[in-house]
RNA sequence: CGCGGGAUGGAGCAGUUCGGUAGCUCGUUGGGCUCAUAACCCAAAGGUCAUAGGUUCAAAUCCUGUUCCCGCAACCA
């Protein structure tokens, strides 16, 4: 029985179509997945949607649409999404399946009849026309930091989760389970400013709007997104439904990752939440980084975004997947830039990668009628070249073991770099000329192309339809296997993996 | 003095744990090569490591002060 491997994205909140900020988050995951499958862990992959709330409910409302219809056209725009950018997802949740819905009632029922939920009341500053309530921080000078308008103390009555309970074993578990938050200044982050300070009992349910799942027992009240949204990584598998089996095999949680937004929910109410229902709790959460555009961050507000769709069709697939997984330091922000993109895709997958394919492919047909295999007539430079053939697995599983996904891809690249040294260091075409040599030319093409079909192989995970194409051209598209057993090559027709991108020629584009 | 992160050649980053010739990728310039997608290989230029002071034989790295940028600051998904 193979290990198991469950990991999660958040459920995004569909009120408008996803942008490259959801790309990033999901095509991590992703990768991290298509990986643990390749090494032979029986992978769980989940995302999916948040869908309720007084947000969508409103724009549903601006839309003339009722919520349901609204959110199932983004969705659907959302999954066309995944599906060009390869996302192998095993399950997508949706926070408005019913089973979801009935599961998430029984949570619910369940706090409430062991006492963790209880009814009280909820105070706070609220603004009427922007119908938002703020905290006494929020406010700015004592009125509405949205429109500037007078706010008001309302009372309403709400159900409350007793996070205070839970306080003290949450506080033992971060500091007996060290990998619990990463990065550490996120761990650091919450420590200080939440926990220390105390926590407050939440409020966990709504009445100022209807679009959400009904408290079972009180049906003026919906569930607030707390219960409702963070539940999904367990409904999803069935817990509190007829069939838990898959919920038995995958829970808890290997990795899951959340935006540095986020990270407060998933690091202490979800917890608490899974402690409450006495539920072992995710062995790794991890808060990362944004993409910023422009020195700002990604906002449906100011539009300052493309459709991700549009640099799939301009660039393909995996330059979009390369560069959100090479560019960004992970835990870091990083810069997300068309240039940028441009820049990465030129460099790396169509000189390093592209080129070298094409330009090995091309002499093993030129000189071998692309039947090449191993003469063993070594010479100088082969030994380093096998050497950091051979060491490429195991730095890609250093650096996967760390969630470098950046660092994997330099170890990969960096031998690529080192393959195209040594086709200038052993001059091919020089030795094509001696009849003499003919043997040691072999040898120098097969071991190119071992050092292609390795990088490859290691790239599957982060370019999957790249890896594809080269295996097709080396004709050796019946199994991603690692080790070739037969020392025997029969190369195909090359055919650029890339093609290069004129920038010049492409800003002029963009800014007309 | 709320908490946390950051400031390193034109750009993006590594190096700071355990002080000891400042490294990588991209870009620029020059050279080489011709198998290849004007690509590939080699070399060079370019940094007082934000700033002021301190410790030390020696500081990007340790200590103190200052400035600037970013995130979080509780019901906002």
């Amino acid at each position: 029985m193979n290990k198991k491997y469950y990991i999660t994205t958040p459920i995004y909140y569909p009120s408008a179509n996803f942008h490259i900020g959801h790309c990033y988050t999901t095509i991590i995951a992703d990768a991290l997945a298509r990986y643990k499958r390749i090494k032979g862990y029986d992978v769980f992959f989940q995302t999916g949607t948040d869908e309720h709330g007084q947000k969508i409910e409103t724009k549903a409302e601006e839309a003339g649409k009722n919520p349901k219809q609204y959110v199932d056209e983004i969705v659907e725009n959302a999954k066309e999404l995944w599906k060009s950018l390869g996302i192998s997802y095993d399950y997508f949740i949706r926070t408005t399946d019913e089973i979801h819905e009935k599961a998430v009632q029984k949570i619910f029922q369940k706090l409430y009849d062991q006492g963790d939920i209880y009814k009280g009341d909820y105070t706070g500053q609220y603004c009427t026309p922007c119908e938002s309530f703020w905290t006494e921080n929020q406010l700015v000078e004592g009125k509405c930091p949205d429109c500037g308008r007078d706010v008001h103390v309302v009372k309403e009555e709400a159900y409350f989760l007793k996070l205070s309970k839970y306080q003290n074993r949450l506080v033992e578990h971060i500091k007996a389970n060290p990998e619990f938050i990463q990065p550490i200044s996120r761990k650091n982050e919450m420590i200080n400013n939440f926990i220390k300070p105390g926590l407050e009992d939440l409020c966990v349910s709504r009445t100022s709007f209807k679009w959400g799942i009904p408290v079972p027992f009180d049906e003026k009240h919906v569930i607030y997104v707390w219960i409702d949204a963070l539940s999904n990584y367990i409904t999803s598998l069935g817990y509190e439904s007829e069939n838990d089996e898959l919920f038995k095999k995958y829970w808890a949680a290997d990795l899951q990752l959340v935006g540095k937004e986020i990270v407060r929910f998933h690091t202490i109410i979800w917890p608490i939440l899974l402690m409450a229902l006495d539920l072992p709790l995710p062995k790794q959460v991890y808060g990362h980084g944004w993409l910023i555009i422009d020195g700002g961050k990604i906002s449906k507000s100011s539009g300052n975004y493309k459709d991700p769709r549009e640099y799939i069709e301009d660039y393909g697939v995996d330059a979009v997947r390369y560069f959100v997984l090479r560019e960004v330091p992970f835990g870091n922000d990083g810069n997300f830039s068309e240039i940028a993109l441009i820049n990465r895709t030129n460099a790396d997958l169509a000189n390093t990668l592209g080129n070298l394919v094409n330009r090995t492919i091309s002499m093993a047909n030129k000189y071998f009628d692309g039947k090449v295999s191993n003469k063993q007539v070594n010479g100088n430079f082969d030994s380093e070249l096998l050497n950091e053939i051979n060491e490429v697995d195991k730095k890609v599983e250093d650096s996967i073991e760390r969630l470098d996904i950046g660092e994997a891809l330099e170890n990969i690249f960096n031998v690529l770099r080192r393959c195209n040294k040594y086709i200038d260091e052993t001059t091919p075409w020089v030795l094509a000329k001696d009849e003499n040599e003919k043997d040691r030319l072999e040898t120098v093409l097969f071991n190119l192309l071992e050092g292609i079909r390795v990088c490859a192989y290691e790239l599957e995970a982060f370019l999957p339809s790249t890896s594809k194409e080269i295996f097709n051209q080396l004709n050796n598209n019946e199994e991603m296997n690692k080790f070739k057993e037969d020392n025997f090559y029969e190369t195909g027709t090359p055919f650029p993996l890339f093609q290069r991108i004129d920038l010049e020629e492409k800003l002029k584009e963009i800014n007309k």
